[in-house]
DNA sequence: CTCATATATGCGAATCACTCGCATCTAAGC
DNA sequence: GCTTAGATGCGAGTGATTCGCATATATGAG
């Protein structure tokens, strides 16, 4: 048996974070998706589960998440936020320019030129994204 | 003799944009900037040169010309957006969690990987995105 | 050079995503 | 069961960007 990562409301307990009502639909709409929520969406997702959650609340859930490191904001081109469980292995995002689907990837040798590259320039790498805006190829 | 790159003002004509006083001046502008300037500080260094142009101008500007090809978009992490003239040969970012200051970069090897693992997942490039955020390497 | 008109501008109002203030509520430790 | 720091709901506030509309002007035609 391969010990399964800690969910997100176990995580949750680890920083100390109260698990309120709200914020456990919040964290459960969290674990469901696999896409990339905005917090609309999330909210949307929320009220079908238990009506009545503010969307401030669901800004300050997924502010407090981040600042946590338990989830990632992303901005792709549209505009805004968006959010996932931070992975296990980091990825990089391709995003259908026509439909907006966003797709995962991972290239281990780009990650590791762009930490020659830094190191090349005197920095260290704090984080980064890599967004490749795409279309289906023709033909 | 090189040939030099046609102007701002130059692909401005060709593409059919009035040259306008304002524009003329926001155009030098960015001729000008070295760095990546949101709409604020354009906003100020026109004002420099010639007072009384309106930040919806700057803002309607840049916009034209973004959409004519003739200048980038880029939407670091501090949310506003910042401009820059296209450039000869596409560069990315590293960019100074502490300072802000933005160091551009180029990897050839990057570039390839990114076409090389888009075809494998059957899409074409449009555009992309590579932000790295950085500190100075301590030691 | 003059005119006609599509474009651009100034200005204030509107929008949109997101944040905040504050009264109220509640999870969680004792 | 209390206590209290932290969370929530709600409405108001922000900051960046866009829009509506009246006015001005660049540019091409004549
Ligand atoms: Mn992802
Ligand atoms: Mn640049
Ligand atoms: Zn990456
Ligand atoms: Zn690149």
């Amino acid at each position: 048996m391969t010990k399964a990562h800690p969910t997100l409301t176990e995580r949750c307990r680890q920083e100390g974070l109260r698990l309120t009502g709200p914020r456990r639909v919040i964290l459960q709409v969290l674990e469901a998706s696999d896409d990339h929520p905005d917090v609309e969406e999330l909210h949307r997702r929320v009220e079908a589960i238990e009506p009545g959650v503010n969307i401030a609340t669901i800004y300050r859930t997924v502010n407090t998440l981040a600042e946590h490191g338990l989830i990632e904001r992303h901005s792709f081109a549209d505009g805004r936020m968006r959010f996932e469980i931070v992975p296990e292995t980091h990825h990089d995002h391709f995003i259908n320019v026509e439909t907006g689907e966003v797709v995962e990837f991972r290239s281990d040798e780009i990650e590791r030129i762009q930490e020659e590259i830094a190191r090349q320039y005197g920095f260290d790498i704090v984080s980064h994204t890599l967004d490749i805006y795409v279309r289906p190829r023709k033909g």
